[in-house]
DNA sequence: AAGGACGTTCGACATGGTCGAACACAGGGT
DNA sequence: ACCCTGTGTTCGACCATGTCGAACGTCCTT
């Protein structure tokens, strides 16, 4: 059974020392703990400097773990997010007979992490990457509404028009989001792009946190009855794998 | 002037590798790439899973960036806000003449992760580590209710009564809850410790995100004027430190 | 059954990592 | 001003450790 790569091992040891420590740290303060020669250390320092895990102040000569380390985090959250979500949405799709969209928060918009195609067999456009406008979409309103610590306020957001039936009245928007709240889904009928809507239900880890948001969207006719309000068989289902995904981030609704 | 150490440049290579990538990776998937022949890059991996950096599926062999490294990050992010708020959190003790906590989201409870002397001289015991119930302090209800997400909502906590004074219906609570928002600020008269009062205001992040809290607590009658109103010089200077340490973090009040 | 792809182990070997000695610099004390 | 101490950094001898070709075992496809 072969062994470990100890010098691997040391610099790990040492991300660990800084990333618990409460403060910068000295040569010496690394050292000692982790029983190494100033050399030794001095040398895996540079190393970690060098690949940007590792910060040193130019004054004071101590070390500090780098931003690139929280970057490489937060860059898997939103891949894990897609990994845990794909199957879900996929089947989603399948089931609903529409498009459907996986989407996190972005500053003042809603980034798609993944896209699924309507699968009726249409020409669609791949819109994974896209950038939708948190007013005038359901993933966005589920978004205002639910994770508003992660977006702007609806105060702060520029409300531009996109259809004839686009929100663009900060009170109009927050009584909206209050029904939000207060279903547990967002819904659209042709804010955005005329003729289609979509509804939205929000993702949350391990202690509620909303961070991110599944959605249905097809032509309004498709999906919501004469009153404007979705065909239930249509909410349940996008619930249902709402919950589904939430529940392997390790949350629930 | 020394090089860097070879087989931890390629460790880190891996970690970005396995960062950036939109799935878990293939040992060839992740040895191509880095132009390292199989075994090399099997030996970085196995000792990037045994330091707890990278897991590996059991039943496909296939390899992720592992929780740990997510864990590193945050634990350095509880530090990093300590060390970029204690200076401001000292100033305030100063001219307020009070005690200051600062304070960041542990699950149900605010956590305080830094606390400065009331700088009176009077014997005073050390409050860093230390746990409070979200619903009867200014840290706890100022989290409460600017970051909802971040904590669990009222009607999920176990509204514990402290004094005579303590909020513990979940609509009273829901109504200072709203006045927090309102005002931007929180406060709280003798309701975790009888004849003590706080007020505190959020620490953001850029986005907006309230990652933290700063408190003001001393004697209810030093802190508040007879209508229960806290003295608008010491809500000023609160208010000031709270909006140079958030700008500190790229956010802003 | 044969072949190919891939994860993992083995072990020879050479090179890359280690680390004692030395240097440079800063701060404090006399 | 000089000396001492502490600390970050460099140098280079040396050998221990990391590398990697060959081989093995497993799984999948034809």
């Amino acid at each position: 059974m072969p062994g470990t790569i100890q010098s691997i091992e040391r610099a790990a040891a040492m991300l660990r020392l800084l990333g618990s420590a409460g403060r910068p740290l000295a040569l010496t303060e690394i050292a000692a703990p982790l029983d190494l020669p100033r050399p030794t250390a001095h040398g895996i320092l540079r190393t970690l400097r060098a690949v940007g895990f590792v910060d040193q102040d130019r004054d004071t000569a101590r070390y500090t773990l780098a931003a690139a380390l929280r970057r490489l985090g937060s860059e898997w959250d939103r891949h894990d997010l897609r990994s845990r979500a794909m199957n879900w949405a996929d089947s989603l799709a399948g089931s609903s007979g529409q498009e459907v969209l996986l989407g996190m928060p972005a500053g003042a918009v809603v980034e798609l992490v993944h896209h699924v195609f309507r699968p009726d067999g249409s020409p669609q456009r791949l819109r994974t990457g896209e950038q939708l406008p948190l007013h005038a979409t359901a993933v966005g309103r589920c978004l205002l509404a639910l994770a508003p610590i992660a977006v702007p306020r609806p105060h702060e957001l520029d409300l531009q028009r996109y259809t004839g039936r686009t929100v663009v009245a900060v009170g109009t928007l927050t009584e909206h989001l209050a029904a939000v709240r207060h279903r547990g889904w967002a819904a659209e009928l042709g804010e955005h792009r005329t003729g289609v809507g979509g509804i939205a239900a929000p993702l949350r880890t391990g202690g509620g946190l909303v961070v991110g948001v599944l959605g249905v969207e097809g032509p309004v006719e498709e999906l919501f009855n004469g009153g404007g309000t979705p065909h239930p068989r249509l909410v349940e289902q996008l619930l249902n794998a709402a919950r589904e995904i939430s529940a392997g981030l390790g949350g629930s609704r």
